[in-house]
DNA sequence: GATGAATGAGATTTCATTCAT
DNA sequence: TATGAATGAAATCTCATTCAT
């Protein structure tokens, strides 16, 4: 972030080296992870020289922070903004849901390297963007306590929670994909979107007339 | 070569240095993350030589290897337990996530080394284990397809992916706990047991009379 | 990977640390042995860091390669031109022996190396470059063949072992000079060139009329 | 040599676990090398327990220490035995390279280590053992020097250097056989204890009526 | 901006040797 | 005698980072 950037010049015409890079870095980290890979590997994807790593970024972790706020970044700002818009929270949370997996399908090497090297390490990068990752919980938090507000979501269900488990639930989605666990393709990429929103929102059962225990809280 | 299992001998004698290092292992690992940590500091934290640590596993790896094996094995056989007794699915799912709490609650430092270092490592252990944990999903999957034979569970909702997200929502939690942003204790602890089943199974939404699309399927 | 060479820049203008260090080499393994010493002692000898060792070569094992091939590769050249030319066998024997005899005699450490840690290494070095060394070993016994053919040499003693015991014949000049049982100096290395050629071609005995046993073969 | 030996018991009773310490080293020295091996793979060679190795030698030199002069004295012994009997220079170099051979023949572990492994390690065993080594090479030389003063050996050839090349052209003979560059068999290992002695004493040379230059001496 | 040689602090792993039993 | 767990001092090799050009 702090890093040189191009002068914004002519649309395609330079190749802008920084971005390279960053690119190359996502492929690499997706390929052999980040502690796997050495700064030479991104390097040499990219096609540029070893140093030339260390004039745009200040160490081999200014790489992925970079890359991982770039994409979080964005999907803040997505969040906000449906959490702007008067819609029912079944089709902003749907809106999250599709955000992501449309985030994985447009480039599963991105997802896949702030999934496996960000979002769970608690003892590096996690720990350094928890701040960060938060807000997210946080902003869909927000939503769902609204919506219990609104009487449109069972008040027992601590908010905070269940925004965990709705992202929860995405982010194993996607780690079933990236582990090759479950079908990906066009087609299961848009019926997971309604999947996690309606398991989440609606539940796994079918509703038989009374189901008094289920909603009557935990024993 | 590795692994020199003592003769279980009587009980509480020798201190069986084998399980002191596991044990460091598991606390050092939690503190410093796999990669920071060196084996020394396993060695120091278990009060033994270095050089023990490579007489009873062949490499850092096979530590964490045998930490992870042992406990998702535990969970394995749990969960087919579960599964063979003709309880109704909400109890087999509660079964499930009760014991996954409960491993939190017993030992976090296990499981924090469990789902930040193995279940996500798309590029190490995670996917050198990827069978035995696939396993886990697979008999939480197949709880679900019987609950939809059944007609206790909509079959419009893939098993495979209901049980990924049902997963994926409890150790997103185990998450929230590891990063401190969820708030932990066993009255917490319990209440996560039942919050995940009711989300997914009952859903978040009051039961509103009719709510035809949400039940309709996905776009 | 390995072994970036230098463009043949200006004659003595750069240091060529890749040069720098191989010679360096020669007088650690020469000094202390390839087993016994450190890459940091060959790093140290050199006056470069350690790094830079791998920086040039793959491990160690690629430097005392580099160093074997470097001066055997000399060599073959050296008997494949003298076997080409038409002389006399006791001449073209002469050649190698004077080649090898000089080549000690310029840089003992050098041949110490080579004959102490390749030449008969027959589970490490010696193995791996026997192709090699076997290339050495033929091609002497090509001459002895030939000069059998014309009637120079006797037709009973198989070339190829007769190509052994004059190449060991040699080697073991140098292990005497190397281990410190032979006197050396230029008159000493100059009289061993003779003093083998003679040996062996002309052997040891002074010449009785007849010594009709001793041509006849093996009992 | 200084430590425990059995007391003599009865004949073959007892395995005599430290001989068969001995064997088992022969065998894995040859096999991988006396660097490459450890001294678990000698005591699971041995099928004894790892400490008893420490019981009977005191290092793992001290196990290559014993195996070369067990078999080098008794080298030694012949040596003297038939340089102190009344027969002509060529018996006595015959008996030497037939002791050799055969004793590659019936051991070719054995002399494969102790050719590869002590006789040209200037920096480790050959340099301990240089002056028992040493014994050998002069012994020879004085047989020689003995055979010039009687008029059977020229003059010119210096005994200790032709002691080295009638030494080293046998050695690289079990070299080439070591390295599987010469046939091995009976009827070889025969053959070769004639032509090196035919080789060193007669010369590969038919005999030219007159080869004054040969003779004359070196430039 | 761009290059890649140079640096050197570790980290893992090996294994000879010791020692309690 | 016999055992093998325990020790800990190296040694190789890696690689992030620096820097002169």
């Amino acid at each position: 972030m702090s890093t040189a950037r191009p002068p914004a010049g002519r649309a395609k015409a330079a190749p802008d080296k920084r971005r390279l890079i960053l690119d190359a870095a996502v492929r690499v980290f997706a390929r052999q992870g980040f502690h796997t890979c050495r700064v030479s590997d991104i390097a040499d994807e990219a096609g540029v020289a070893y140093g030339l790593v260390y004039h745009y970024f200040g160490s081999k972790d200014e790489v992925l922070d970079t890359l991982f706020l770039e994409r979080w970044n964005v999907m803040l700002e997505l969040i906000r903004e449906v959490d702007a818009e008067p819609l029912p929270v079944r089709d902003k949370l749907r809106a999250i849901a599709s955000f992501i997996v449309d985030s994985y399908h447009h480039d599963p090497d991105l997802m896949k390297v702030i999934i496996v090297e960000v979002t769970r390490a608690a003892n590096s990068f996690g720990d350094t963007h928890i701040g960060t990752i938060r807000e997210a919980y946080d902003l869909i938090g927000g939503m769902i306590a609204k919506a219990q507000a609104e009487g449109v979501f069972k008040p027992e269900i601590e908010a905070r929670f269940a925004a965990m488990a709705f992202y929860g639930a995405i982010e194993q989605l996607l780690t079933g994909w990236i582990f090759g666990l479950l079908p990906q393709g066009e087609e299961h990429f848009e019926r997971a979107k309604w999947l996690v929103v309606e398991t989440v929102c609606g539940g796994l059962e079918t509703r038989p007339a009374g189901h008094a225990g289920a909603v009557s809280g935990p024993v």
